[in-house]
DNA sequence: TCAATACTTAAGCATGCACTTAACCATCTC
DNA sequence: GAGATGGTTAAGTGCATGCTTAAGTATTGA
């Protein structure tokens, strides 16, 4: 059942936090949020080159976060949702006990300790 | 005036981001997971100086994920659930439409289109 | 078939980042 | 008080990263 959370590695997990550790990358994940589009349409509100955008989605696109698919000279873009699962799994099993635990760990902090 | 979402702004997710896009910085959280501990302990298993640690400990405190407590002479870390919801928070809203939509893209572009 | 379009790729550059060493401060132990 | 312990800070180094320019490849339309 839950195979697929196996073939989930350290790898996998490190190119995609890498991947969006870069402002631009999320910029674009987040255009993308919004449906398919080609290079060129996400090029255009960066202030930046052509070619730094498809070397962007380049790291983006061997993260397992987006999918591209060439037409004649149009390629196509858009987010593939389990590059997202990895990430909110592995939020998800850093908070297991602490969360509920820690729940108010601000008033412990910031109250000093006499 | 502002609800608690309104001042998770983009200057948090940039930090919090760039925190975890570091493999030794996720190591350091993961280790977290498990409760708090000193510095000392958490550079123990890193091949790292120690001041390579308090470095990357550093970020991820200005980032919000980490809070550290000094108390004589040592410092003890936990990690400040809050910052995790910045992520889940982020990761929800990127796949809002596209994930039911495009629940078996892999089909659409896996398969060669001949 | 010629030119425009939509990328693609390579090379180079400049800045950032993770790390080191080394000196330093504070606190506990004796 | 002296030395050990735990952490802090500054300065420097080298490699990674993000970007540019420039030249090239398909594809499309006139």
């Amino acid at each position: 059942m839950s195979d697929k959370k196996a073939d989930i590695d350290k790898l996998d997990i490190d190119r995609i936090f890498h991947a969006l550790g870069d402002p631009t990358r999320r910029a674009i994940v987040e255009t993308l949020g919004d449906g398919p589009v080609t290079v060129s349409q996400l090029a255009a509100p960066l202030q930046m080159t052509l070619a730094a955008v498809v070397q962007h989605l380049q790291i983006l696109e061997e993260s397992g976060i987006v999918r591209t698919e060439k037409v004649g000279r149009v390629r196509t873009c858009r987010i593939d949702p389990k590059g997202l699962d990895v990430i909110q799994e592995w939020v998800a099993g850093r908070r297991s006990i602490w969360e509920n635990r820690f729940d108010s760990l601000g008033d412990l902090l910031t109250e000093p300790p006499e």
